[in-house]
DNA sequence: TATTGTTATACTCTATAACTATA
DNA sequence: TATAGTTATAGAGTATAACAATA
C-alpha cells in the first residue's frame, strides 16, 4: 500500500477515481440493457424535452455535434427514438422517444434509482443527498 | 436551456461533468509545464513513495502495466524519473525521481495548489473541504 | 454570413493477448 | 506456476477540418 502524499488532497484525481467507480456499478446494472451512460442521457434529455433538435441535446451534454451523430444513429437504429424535420427549419431534426424507447427508459430510471441507491448506501444518504448539488455546481466551473 | 429531467440526480453523469470541467481547469493551470493529470499523479507517487516498483505505482494508480509503459518511458525520456533494477529481484524496476524531477515537481504541487484554490472558491472553502472525503470514498465503491 | 447536420480523420485512453525473463 | 515488464493491437471517446443544405 502505497502512500498517496498530496494525491488524496487533489480533486480532479478524486473526481476520476470516483468516476470510474461509479461507471462500472452502472454498467454492472445496466448489462442487461446494453445501453451506456452517453445513451441513458441522451434518453432521458429527450423524454424531459420532447421534439428539441439534435444540436440542442448535444450541447445540453457537452458532445461534440459530429460525435452526437453516431449516437443517434444507433438509438434510432435500435427504434428507440424517432427523427423528424422540424416544420418551419429544415435544417434541424426534432428528436423524440417512441413508444418502444419510452417504454425500455422506463425500466432504465428504475435501475438507475437502484444504482443510486446502491451509492446511498456506501456513503450513507445524508452524505449522498447533500454531494449532488456541489458536483452539480463543479460542473459549471470554468477553466481558468 | 433544456430541462434534465432526473439527469441532474446521477451522481455519474455528474461526477462526468465535474472532471470534465476540474480537468479542463488543471489543463489551463499546467499549459505551461506540460504535464498531464497521470503523469503528476505518478510523479506525486514516487516523490511519496522514492524506489517503489513500476508495478507497484501503476496499481496503485489503476493504470493497467501495459499502459503504464510510455508513460514511464516518457517521463524518463525528459529526465524527471530514474528507473533502476531493485536488488535482489531483476524483474522489478525501482522508480525515483531525478533532481530535475524533484524541482519541477515543487512547482507542479504549487501550480495545483492554485489550481485547488480556485476550485475551493468557486464552491466556497467549507463545502471544498466537506467534498474531498466523500468523493475518495466514491472511488472505494466496487461495482454490483 | 451563420447554423445544422454530416463525413472523414486523428489522437488519446483504455483493454486484452501474448511474449521474455525472472522468481 | 506466478510475477514484472514489455509489445502489439483493438476499441472507445473525443477533437478538428471541411462540406452541403438551409437560414
Amino acid at each position: 500500500m502505497l502512500r498517496q502524499g498530496p494525491l488524496d488532497r487533489r480533486l480532479g484525481y478524486l473526481l476520476r477515481r470516483a468516476q470510474l467507480a461509479v461507471f462500472q456499478d452502472f454498467f454492472a446494472t445496466f448489462a442487461g440493457f446494453a445501453v451506456t451512460p452517453a445513451q441513458y442521457a441522451v434518453l432521458t434529455l429527450v423524454e424531459a424535452n420532447p421534439g428539441s433538435s439534435q444540436a440542442q441535446v448535444a450541447d445540453a451534454l457537452a458532445i461534440k455535434p459530429a460525435n452526437f451523430v453516431g449516437l443517434v444513429r444507433t438509438l434510432v437504429g435500435r427504434g428507440l427514438v424517432r427523427r423528424a424535420p422540424v416544420p418551419g427549419n429544415r435544417r434541424s431534426m426534432a428528436l423524440t422517444l417512441t413508444d418502444a424507447g419510452a417504454e425500455l427508459l422506463s425500466a432504465l430510471h428504475a435501475a438507475a434509482d437502484a444504482h443510486e441507491g446502491r451509492i446511498a448506501d456506501h456513503l450513507g444518504p445524508d452524505v449522498y443527498a447533500a454531494l449532488l448539488e456541489p458536483v452539480a455546481r463543479l460542473g459549471r466551473l470554468r477553466g481558468a
